[in-house]
DNA sequence: CTGAAAGCGCTTACAG
DNA sequence: CTGAAAGCGCTTACAG
């Protein structure tokens, strides 16, 4: 092993004190021009790097936060970091990204894992079987802001960054109204999330709105797997009057539902009209693709929960307890 | 700021001594049974975690290695990280992911980050604008172990984790060839890669071994934008004798050939058949799917990747300068 | 089996 | 403007 140049080693040659050179090498205001430029000098020649993991023991902040997302397959979640990552760069963090692959037990682990390493924050999309709150209460037991991002469980008392569900919903089933449909299925994600919850009150809302009655066996609950969506499809389209039209909790279950169509039912595959949330980069590349899908803005949602991060670590020094906050990130209908 | 349990609260309250809780705690075999159990049941009463940064930091070692990766909304990318993922944890490390976002100074900020960090070692997929040695000789100085992923420049000094380039591109070309193509179409890669130039040198085998004579115009550069890919299809379907096939650098490039046609030239879009490197997940909810796929096995690339990394890291406690390793993983290709 | 001591590489009051 | 000292939370020879 090779070890790096450090700062006793800069002091002892330049015969200064190892405080001297470390403010020097910070720019702190007391240090004089030419200290300062000396120590730079050497320090550029000798190829000294400081060492960040002993620069943040030091001051007990790792400059990093961490996100825990379900899965990196799901273009969405990496637009999302793409927006974590630009704000943290500005302040000058690092990001740490896992991912649970939908496992709770994985996700308790990171959780854990990101505590043991004392992370200054943790945004987190929970995975779809997620309804325990207690890891997340363990974060705020060791003092570490979190918010939940996209998908949230039902616990109002954490924070939670989200595009305006409800309002997707509203205008999703609005523009399959216009476009003449009133048999609108809707496939909704694990109840437990506030987020189903959520998308699922835009439907019934928008069916309210427009005084069609609602009718629970047009509802399939999916988990996103092919498996439960093929089943919900299988179902509804054996009722006597089947729906023209889907409302799915996410695009990529929408995909799920055209390619189920285009296998069982070819006749149907061109009529059905189909909208979910995410407008992912991967529909320009179909050419059977959804009629639109709710563009949830999510490089906008990750700015926003990063910066809601490190709203929360600031307010850590002010030491006053802040109410949780719930972020709306507006989102449009986006036809393809 | 809250702050946590530490070992010395521990060792306090139990009158023990900093260096037997830290021992205790570590099951270190000259710690008594008795001492064990009471040092844990406390640990485990007060919710002891420990803070790994200062266990790093005195170890010297952050037990995290770094991956820098071009772009994460390329599935083929995030399939190469779960591979990294499952290697590491199963060695109690952490991986750190960064986006390059194909930035040549964007990546030499990340090395520089790595460095300052402390990472035990760095996996990279380099841009393709990637061409300088210079950053990747200051991880060597560092001490830091660095492997090439999938794509390298020309720097046989450096140990290199990719595909059976050669080999898939041979694959490709006599899959078409049975095909009963006979003008092949070459969309490379950026040619001061390596991972180009090998993909390229087996197009040019394949020829040579079905004798076909090697025509220059057959070939067009790309970058991967969508525009030089419109630009140089453009330029190939007006050739006297246009090609009836194309062999791509990756899918990715296929799938916007396959866009091109079916905008530009409707009555080819059908007929052409296209094969690139990269299986990738999204090709399932393609209807207008490419003719076939190398499938890279981007997650075993990931896992010899990772485990590379573990051998380097291993052999510099041996401190003997090992040789370069070029690790190529089997292809093979895809019908769809 | 247990403990005292040194130290990992820095930063930061504090004194001069 | 500079430096001596303490210390962040641990681990690890070494002595007993």
């Amino acid at each position: 092993m090779k070890k790096g140049v450090t700062i006793k080693d800069i002091a002892r040659k330049l015969n200064m004190s190892v405080s001297t050179v470390s403010k020097a090498l910070n720019d702190h205001p007391s240090i004089s021009v030419l200290t300062k430029e000396r120590v730079k000098k050497l320090a550029d020649e000798w190829v000294y790097i400081p060492n960040e993991a002993a620069r943040h023991f030091k001051q007990n902040k790792s400059f990093t936060i961490g996100v825990i997302m379900p899965d990196l397959l799901d273009q969405f979640y990496v637009l999302a970091i793409n927006g974590v990552e630009e704000v943290a760069v500005k302040n000058n963090y690092n990001v740490v990204v896992s991912q649970s692959h939908e496992d709770s037990e994985r996700e308790t682990g990171l959780i854990e894992n990101m505590i043991r390493n004392r992370v200054d924050g943790v945004i987190i999309a929970v995975t779809k079987k997620t309804w325990n709150t207690e890891k997340f209460k363990r974060l705020n037991t060791a003092g570490i802001p979190m918010v939940f991002f996209s998908r949230s469980i039902s616990a109002p008392e954490f924070d939670y960054v989200s595009t305006d569900n409800e309002d997707g919903a509203l205008q999703a089933m609005n523009f399959l109204f216009n476009e003449g449909h009133r048999r609108i299925a809707h496939l909704m994600g694990p109840p437990f999330l506030r987020t189903s919850q959520q998308r699922f009150d835009g439907y019934k809302k928008a069916l309210a709105q427009k005084g069609i009655p609602f009718d629970t066996g047009l509802v399939a609950e999916v988990d996103f797997t092919q498996q439960q969506t093929v089943d919900a499809v299988k179902r509804l389209m054996k009722l006597k009057d089947p729906p023209t039209a889907f409302f799915t909790f996410k695009s990529y279950v929408g995909l799920d539902v055209i390619k189920i169509l285009r296998e069982k039912y070819p006749k149907m595959a061109g009529k059905m009209s189909i909208i979910g949330f995410g407008n992912l980069p991967l529909i320009q590349y179909l050419e059977d693709k959804p009629m639109g899908s709710i563009d949830e803005n999510s490089f906008q949602m990750g700015v926003e929960a990063a910066q809601l991060i490190f709203d929360r670590i600031d307010q850590q020094e002010a030491d006053e307890e802040p109410k949780p906050k719930f972020i709306k990130v507006p989102c449009k209908i986006v036809v393809h």
